[in-house]
DNA sequence: GCGGACTGCTTACCT
DNA sequence: ACAGGTAAGCAGTCCGCG
């Protein structure tokens, strides 16, 4: 084995692929399978995914494309980034020239490895260098050795791997693309130019009106001018429209209610969509013996083309050709379905690999010719369904989400796949595409500038973006901050033994620290509430105070002094946090910069419309900002910071009671951030708003102005109705999705009669109403004149049906009932049941029948949902529907 | 063997 | 694979009573 210890020559490597290239080779790659089983320490369980020899466009110059993804191509042991060149409306490809190489860092010196031959003779080893960074743990300059390798398996994701050799290996389980990322300083998501084989990022055009604005609104503490430069142009640049396509495919499948299965894809593919945002859309059918073509469907567009085949291999390879012509390609499920298929399928085919434009992987599925956006993870991902779309859908399915965002349902079949003509299949097969790119399409492409956006902050690849989590994002932020102030990356072990566990005990069993308070309500109406929160409490404490997993329980005994209340724990008065700032910097950018301005009506509607975006995208990191660091996987987890945050949390809520009541104010509920105070005049409003920002250091602000609101014993449950007559529900039995529909509507009678209250007086009459609308609901329970969808519940399985192990809930009861006549489900099904009396007391609703209903249990839950707010009326539901004691309910 | 008190599991919600 | 706090209904267990 040659000697390459010391000064590092790195190894010259070959020319990168130069122009046109079609004889790629792409192969199933395994991942991590060494080691799998024990990721002992958080961070990047797998392994690059390795493009080799992609059919890629390589110019020596080319116009300004933006960053689509970084990613690494094992073949050529290179990393390169694949650009969207949108005169052209076609993806060009830059291989890295620079010579950068994967490595790791020990606290080991140069003389000492040299004498680890297992390190020195490993295959991939490059060399050392010396490197000083900073290390924030320690609060002090660090002489590392810089371990250089050959290749990003050399450095792990193998049990020889150099950071399983070294004692202490530090920013080894970095994936190599996102590394090299950070180390040139490429933004995805903004434009970059290739100049004699260079990438050069083309500066963005930012109007130095705006720029100064900002600077002055924001500039106002120093340490942000230098994160507001960085961030300007990922803000500011815009976005154009992408090229792309979305395919959906029909598989033939005699048995209805079965998923063909992806891995022996041992059926026909009878029918594949693409539909294009460029007014192409192609639906690929294969003629099938006794299958008529039958007539064009209503509704179906009739510049839809069709194309017909009769050998289903030649049909795949002309739609992986046709799909090769998108930059982006769409699916909804495609990592586990469509595309997953699409491969097993052309390889059973005898389709030739490299005819085959996809990569798979354990969990998802690329393409070589293409960005592949699987909307349905996207879509999936907690805070985009959350904070980006407000909880608008609450089902993961093509269906709900389109029903709720784009307010169009789907036909129902009424046959099954492979009864339908071959039109008919077409226009069905056309439909999931065609919605699947509407997803991306509308309000001006809100979901592609999102994504945009997204990739920008977090510096992260389309691809990676689309399929991980907000925890994801912001790790990868705070990596790509780290390295730019050449800052070392803590171990995640090292953060947990210096700074220890928490110390608050939580109220929930088996939480790991205390949370926030919910004040105690004050049942019964309240006219004239006003309800004060604090803006992004959070966030706002992370900023105010300093918060960052370095600068709690910082290392400097003169900080010992600056307690955090309820805990043990200190916070550093020496050095501004760097999540303290980044979380800091992101909330006032939001607050002060982009919320504004997106209800600016004296700005055009696209531009206020931009600054929602942005204002969208701000909101998902800041909300998990303080989660994050409570969360074990997260590689910058730190429990006392996030019991820190929380402790604030609840000493702001009770400081600004405490202080509201000495103002002579009604405190009659509150949760977390809020207040809710009954009859507050004007001036002592302004004084603790006043008193909020000069003593807590945090904005409180008026929320919202209630005619009245309605409160029950119950925390987090309430009705209020506000000055304008609009409803605000929260908690209440009638409003979950989970309850049936004959209570959900008796319910929202009620409240419809609330929404006219006006006054103390009113509610006679309101009273009335509502009993007319008990008693008729009660009677027609009891007549069982409901059909048996109005009396379903509807609750989700969150888990395996066989994994219920410990109880059986009724709706899996419902279930298993179900799964004995061979359907399947899955996490995340919907299960309707209705309960009956005697067996299992529940039968699903597909074999239930109506004169096995409950009608007791009925009625109680009819009682429980409307007691919810008669108890804030004081009013009983026995006296309303006006039962005797003798007519009990069982 | 039965019923009530209790705990734990599960889902859906709130901030 | 962002956190903890709350409500509700049911499943399952324990214990005392007869």
């Amino acid at each position: 084995m040659k000697e390459r210890v010391g000064l590092l020559k790195y190894m010259q490597h070959e020319p990168a692929p130069k122009g046109e290239m079609t004889s790629g080779k792409t192969e199933e790659i395994e991942e991590g399978s060494e080691e799998d089983d024990e990721e002992e320490e958080n961070g990047e369980e797998e392994i690059e995914i390795e493009f080799e020899g992609l059919p890629y466009f390589c110019p020596e110059n080319y116009d300004p494309g933006l960053v689509l993804s970084v990613e690494y191509d094992g073949k050529n042991n290179l990393a390169f980034a694949r650009l969207y060149d949108p005169k052209n409306k076609r993806i060009f490809c830059w291989y890295d020239n620079t010579n950068h190489h994967p490595y790791c860092y020990t606290d080991i010196d140069e003389e000492k490895l040299k004498s680890n031959k297992k390190l020195v003779t490993h295959e991939g080893f490059l060399g050392f260098e010396k490197i000083e960074k900073y290390d924030l743990l320690s609060d002090k300059p660090v002489k590392m050795t810089k371990i250089v390798a050959n290749d990003p398996l050399s450095v792990g994701g193998k049990s020889n791997s150099i950071r399983e050799i070294l004692p202490k290996a530090w920013e080894a389980r970095i994936r190599y693309h996102n590394n090299f990322i950070f180390d040139k300083d490429l933004i995805p998501g903004l434009f970059y130019r290739i100049e004699k084989g260079n990438l050069i990022q083309t500066p963005s055009q930012i109007p130095s009106l705006i720029k100064k604005e900002m600077e002055t609104i924001l500039g106002k503490e120093p340490e942000f001018k230098d994160v507001l430069n960085e961030f300007l142009p990922l803000f500011l640049t815009p976005v154009p429209d992408i090229k792309r396509a979305a395919v959906d495919i029909e598989v033939y499948s005699p048995i209805r209610d079965r998923i063909p299965d992806s891995t022996t894809a041992e059926n026909q593919v009878i029918a594949v969509s693409l539909i294009s945002n460029e007014n192409e859309s192609t639906v690929f059918v294969l003629r099938r013996q006794d299958v008529e073509a039958g007539d064009w469907p209503k509704g179906f567009p009739e510049d839809v083309r069709i194309e017909y085949f009769d050998n289903e291999a030649q049909m795949l390879t002309k739609v992986f050709k046709a799909m090769s012509n998108y930059p982006i390609i769409l699916t909804f499920n495609g990592d586990n379905f469509d595309l997953r298929y699409l491969y097993n399928r052309a390889i059973r085919l005898a389709i030739k690999k490299e005819e085959i434009p996809i990569i798979l992987t354990n969990e998802f599925a690329y393409m070589t010719t293409s960005i592949h956006i699987d909307l349905y993870r996207f879509f999936h991902n907690r805070s985009i369904q959350v904070y980006a779309f407000s909880d608008r859908y609450k089902e993961e399915t093509l269906d709900a989400i389109s029903k709720a965002i784009l307010n169009v349902g789907k036909a129902k079949l009424d046959k099954s796949i492979h009864e339908l003509s071959l039109l008919n299949l077409s226009y069905y097969c056309w439909w999931d595409s065609y919605v699947t790119l509407n997803l991306t399409q509308f309000d001006d492409n809100l979901v592609m500038k999102l994504i945009i956006l997204l990739m920008r902050v977090s510096r992260l690849s389309m691809e990676d973006l689309t399929r991980q989590g907000v925890s994801s994002w912001i790790k990868n932020l705070f990596y790509y901050e780290h390295r730019r102030r050449n800052y070392l990356i803590p171990i995640p072990a090292d953060i947990n033994q210096i700074k220890g566990m928490s110390e608050t005990k939580a109220i929930i069993k088996d939480k790991k620290f205390r949370g926030a308070i919910v004040v105690e309500p004050e049942a019964g109406v309240h006219f004239n509430v006003a309800v004060l929160d604090f803006a992004s409490l959070y966030p706002s404490i992370i900023k105010e105070y300093n918060l960052s997993y370095e600068t709690v329980r910082c290392p400097h005994p003169e900080c010992r002094t600056n307690i955090v209340p309820e805990t043990k724990h200190w916070v550093c008065k020496k050095r501004k946090g760097i999540t303290s700032l980044i979380i800091g910097f992101l909330r006032d950018t939001r607050v002060k910069w982009f919320k504004p301005k997106s209800k600016d009506h004296s700005l055009k509607v696209e531009e206020r419309t931009w600054n929602s975006i942005v204002e969208r995208a701000l909101k998902v990191y800041l909300n998990a900002s303080y989660g994050v660091f409570g969360n074990e996987p997260f590689p910058f987890y730190c429990l006392p910071v996030a019991e820190s945050t929380a402790a604030i949390g609840r000493y702001a809520i009770q400081r600004v009671i405490t202080k509201a009541k000495s103002l002579g104010m009604n405190v009659i509920y509150g949760d977390t951030d809020s207040v809710f105070i009954k009859n507050p005049p004007e001036k002592a409003i302004n004084e603790l708003i006043n008193w909020s920002k000069q003593e807590i250091r945090i904005d409180l602000e008026i929320d919202s102005r209630y005619r009245y609101v309605c409160l029950s014993e119950r925390k987090k449950n309430y009705l209020g109705v506000f000055k304008d007559g609009s409803v605000n529900i929260k908690g209440l039995t009638g409003k979950k999705r989970n309850t049936p529909q004959f209570a959900q509507k008796a319910f929202l009678q009620m409240v419809e009669t609330l929404s006219r209250v006006e006054s103390m007086e009113d509610f006679d009459k309101a009273k009335k109403e509502i009993q007319e609308v008990a008693k008729s609901c009660y009677n027609k329970i009891k007549n069982k004149e409901f059909s048996l969808e109005e009396f379903a519940f509807h609750v989700q399985i969150s888990k395996p049906l066989n994994s219920y192990v410990k109880t059986t809930p009724q709706h899996v009861k419902a279930a298993r009932q179900l799964s004995k006549n061979g359907k399947a489900f899955k996490p995340g099904d919907k299960i309707s049941f209705v309960k009956v009396r005697g067996k299992d007391g529940v039968r699903p609703i597909e074999l239930a029948n109506k004169e096995d209903i409950d009608t007791d249990k009925y009625k109680e839950y009819l009682k429980t949902t409307f007691e919810q707010v008669l108890d804030a009326l004081g009013v009983s539901f026995d006296s309303i529907v006006g039962i005797t004691k003798l007519e009990t309910w069982i």
